[in-house]
DNA sequence: TGAGATCTGTCACCTGGAAGACATAAACAA
DNA sequence: TTGTTTATGTCTTCCAGGTGACAGATCTCA
C-alpha cells in the first residue's frame, strides 16, 4: 500500500515561482465563507476559478434525482473550479465549505491568460488534474469492483494517506460524518455506521468527535484481503 | 439533453497552433499496434505520452482482484498516457488498442519541456484532462446512483453525443461487446445482454454487427425517466 | 437549560442484480 | 469444410445491502 498514487501534488501556491505568485496574488480578491455556505453550485454560470487559503471544502456532483456525491476533499492550498466548467458552459458540480474558509478567487478568463503566460504554473495544474483522474479512476473501480466493506477500509486508507502522522497509527484532522463517507463510496448511511461499528470493534480505528483514527494501518490494510471470508467479522484483530 | 459536458474537446493534434504541430510532430516517433495488443500496461515504467493518430484504444482501470473498468475509448486525435502517471512513478491503467492502431509516442521529458514552452498546447491538455474529469464525475455519480437499466441508457446516450449524425437516430462507428458495456458502467455482462434485449424490444436501439444504433433518440432520454415504474417494460415505445 | 436539530446505532424486511450454467450463434482460422 | 474461439441469449438461485423506522446520543443556540 505503498501508492504513489494516493499522494497529493504539495500545494498550489507554494509549487508557484515566487514571481509568478506575486503576480497571481495580484490578480486575486479573498472572499470568506462560513460553513455550509455554497462557494458555487450546480449551474451557475462559474465566471471564476478558485484557490483554498484557509478551512476545508467539498466539491459535489449531485444526480438529477438529487442524490449527491461527494468528489473530494480541498484542503487548505488547492485550487478547484477550473475543471468543473466546459468552454463556456455552466458548473458542473457544487462547491460547498465545509468549515470557516478563506478563498481566493480568480476570473477564470484571468486564470486562463495567466496560465498561457505562466506555462509552469499551467503544468502545476497539469499534474494537480492529473492527481485527481488518477483517484478517481481508483474510487471508481472501488465502485464497481468492491463491496462496501473494502471500499470503507480503502476510504480510510486513502483519507490516511494525506495525513504525514505515524506510519501505522493516525488521525485525520477534520470530521467526518457517516451521511459524508456514504457519499463518498455510493453506499447507504446505515452501512457505514454498522461497518464502521465493526472496523472499530476489532480495534483497527476508532472515533474521536468525528474524526477517524486509525489504530492499526497495517491490520487495516491486512484485512482489506479478508473480507468476505467465512467468520470474517466473528474474528478479532490477529 | 443537450448537455454541453458531453461534448468532447476538438482534436488534441488540429488544437495545435501549426507552429506548435510541426515542431511537435518532429518530436514524436511513429508506433504500430494490432487489435488487442496493449500500448502500455498497469505497472509500467511509463517513459511515454501518446496520441492516437489511427484507430481506437481504450483505457482500463484494474482492480487488484482482477477485475476491469474501462475508464474511455480514445479516438483518433486524443491523447492519452499522460495523466495516469504520477510523477516518477508507475503506470496506473492500461492502454489496450481496439482495432489497429497507429499511435506517435514522445518521451515524457520532451512532452513535459513542450507543454513548458508551448503554453497553448499547455492549455489543451488542460481542456482536455478537464473534459475527461467531467466524464468521469458524471459516469461515477451515475454508478453510485442509478439502477443498471439508467446507467445502460445513458451510456448509450454518451456514446452518441460524440457522433455527428441526425439528432434522432445515430449509429456509433465501432463496436462494442456487451463485456465492454458492462465494464464501463460496472455491471454484468448478462445484465447488459438482457437490458439491451429489453431496449430493442422497445425499438428504441438496434444492433448491427456490434455497433450501437439509436433508433429513437428523444423516446431513449424519456425511458430514462420511467426507469422503474410500474410495468416499464410492459409498454412498447410511445 | 431546554427545545430543536442533527448524528449514531440497530433491526427487520425485501429486492436488484451478480454469478453460474448451458445452449446457440457468429466470427475466425487452417 | 470443420473445428475453435468468442459473443449472445436465457434461466435460476441467492445474498449484499438499500430502505424505512425508531430510539438514543450530541450538538447548538436562544
Amino acid at each position: 500500500m505503498s501508492s504513489s498514487w494516493l499522494t497529493p501534488p504539495a500545494d498550489f501556491l507554494s509549487n508557484m515561482l515566487e514571481s509568478e505568485r506575486q503576480t497571481f496574488m495580484s490578480l486575486t480578491s479573498k472572499l470568506h465563507f462560513k460553513k455550509g455556505d455554497f462557494i458555487f453550485q450546480s449551474g451557475d454560470p462559474g465566471k471564476y476559478v478558485y484557490v483554498l487559503t484557509q478551512g476545508r471544502a467539498k466539491i459535489i456532483q449531485l444526480s438529477p434525482v438529487g442524490k449527491e456525491m461527494i468528489l473530494w476533499f480541498c484542503l487548505a492550498g488547492e485550487m478547484f473550479g477550473l475543471a468543473d466548467l466546459p468552454r463556456g458552459g455552466k458548473r458542473e458540480v457544487s462547491a460547498q465549505a465545509c468549515s470557516e474558509a478563506e478563498i481566493l478567487a480568480v476570473k477564470r478568463e484571468t486564470m486562463d491568460q495567466f496560465l498561457m503566460n505562466n506555462p509552469n504554473t499551467a503544468y502545476q495544474v497539469i499534474e494537480l488534474l492529473s492527481y485527481r483522474m488518477r483517484v478517481l479512476g481508483h474510487v471508481m473501480m472501488n465502485l464497481a469492483a468492491d463491496d462496501v466493506t473494502s471500499r470503507i477500509i480503502k476510504l480510510i486508507l486513502r483519507l490516511g494517506a494525506s495525513c504525514t502522522e505515524g506510519a501505522n497509527e493516525k488521525q485525520l484532522n477534520y470530521p467526518l460524518t457517516h451521511q459524508e463517507m456514504a457519499d463518498m463510496i455510493g453506499t447507504s448511511r446505515q452501512t457505514v455506521t454498522s461497518v464502521l461499528g465493526q472496523l472499530r470493534k476489532k480495534g483497527v480505528v476508532s472515533m474521536d468527535h468525528h474524526c477517524i483514527r486509525i489504530e492499526n494501518q497495517v491490520e487495516l490494510e491486512r484485512l482489506l484481503n479478508h473480507v468476505g471470508n467465512e467468520n470474517f467479522w466473528d474474528s478479532k484483530a490477529h
